[in-house]
DNA sequence: GCTCCTTTGAACAGGTCTGTCTAAACGAGT
DNA sequence: ACTCGTTTAGACAGACCTGTTCAAAGGAGC
């Protein structure tokens, strides 16, 4: 079935899926033809077209996978925390080794988002992970019983998106660091006791 | 010359280069070609390869523009200030005016990044406007004297960074006011006395 | 009136991209 | 041996894009 490989070789779905998963993170959606994920995963362009319905269709299976990656290197750090604080804190421990990475250019969404029209799919992946993301800080926020948590929860995201920017953009080794530090800060600051 | 316009109608440079500017801005420069330019702005093909070479100049003067206007808007409202701590906020002030824009769509130099080549005309103007940025803070922080002032210009350039973000992918109609309680946390906790 | 800068309209070439189709081959399971 | 899901290779159409070129017209200033 679809999960069954074949021996010798990997099916041609999951090569045009690795591949259009670092083409497409690397140079950008609209930039990357489907020409180039055919030369480089050595699939059959008919196989595209088997496989999926078109182009739009391994964008949707791209952006699915990039966000099945933040939700898995994220919840692994997090979900070892039990103390709301740590777990707040956790998220930006996770982004330490995520920058690190020598293929990081920055969070696939927020390319997605400046590629992206209203309504396309792009649009609607990127409003899936949002939302995942406000929930990710506004679980332990509530939890913590912090002052303002709405204004926390935004501010907690300001520092995500932040960290990813400076990261990407100027290349900051220590932009993880520097974002868990402010978080400390604005946490210890809107601590009830 | 370049700066008299002819008394009836604005030149052909003008008029593109306007045009440009909201396309480019709303939809993407790959998205946007320039014949939607040259349909919308009303000018003919020849007069763009007359004023520009092509279009790499045109996105280079749009981004130019851009970058203009950043400075302009933001530069009104710190010259008012003379107290380190007053100039930082104020730059987050100078964000409510532009995320409550009918027209923001994010900053237009994260949307460059997000489809800049390395070495492109867009990924040269980014870093031009990174610097800018950074150089916005670490003027007022190196004056007032606060404590690991790399780490505080690296977190409120974060946050400006994030306050764009989430102004433009949310709709965060406080995006501005959030990060500027965030900005006053982070000085209160890094200043020096 | 003359000149020169600017603009116009249109056509053309060359390239890229997505999507479709066809015919044939492979390979695992029955 | 047979079947069926999968893969391959290549050709093709249709659309879009950038860039170039040309002849002609407009308009301001001298």
């Amino acid at each position: 079935m679809t999960s069954s490989p074949s021996p010798s070789r990997r099916s041609a779905r999951e090569r045009l899926l690795e591949t259009a998963d670092r083409l497409f993170y690397a140079e950008g959606i609209h930039t990357v033809g489907i020409d180039r994920i055919l030369e480089e995963s050595g699939v059959a362009k008919g196989s595209l077209y088997y496989n999926f319905g078109g182009k739009d269709d391994l964008v949707r299976a791209y952006l699915l996978r990039q966000h099945s990656g933040w939700v898995a290197a994220i919840t692994a750090r997090t979900a070892q925390q039990t103390e709301p604080r740590a777990k707040i804190l956790a998220v930006f421990d996770a982004l330490i080794p995520i920058f690190a990475s020598p293929t990081f250019v920055g969070c696939a969404f927020h390319h997605a988002a400046a590629e992206a029209h209203a309504g396309s799919t792009e649009d609607l992946a990127v409003k899936e992970f949002r939302t995942w993301l406000y929930e990710l800080f506004a679980a332990p926020v509530e939890q913590g019983g912090y002052d303002n948590p709405q204004r926390l929860v935004a501010q907690l995201v300001q520092l995500f998106d932040g960290a990813n920017m400076t990261a990407a953009a100027d290349h900051d080794p220590h932009a993880a660091g520097h974002a868990r530090a402010a978080a400390e800060v604005l946490l210890a600051a809107a601590s009830p006791s």
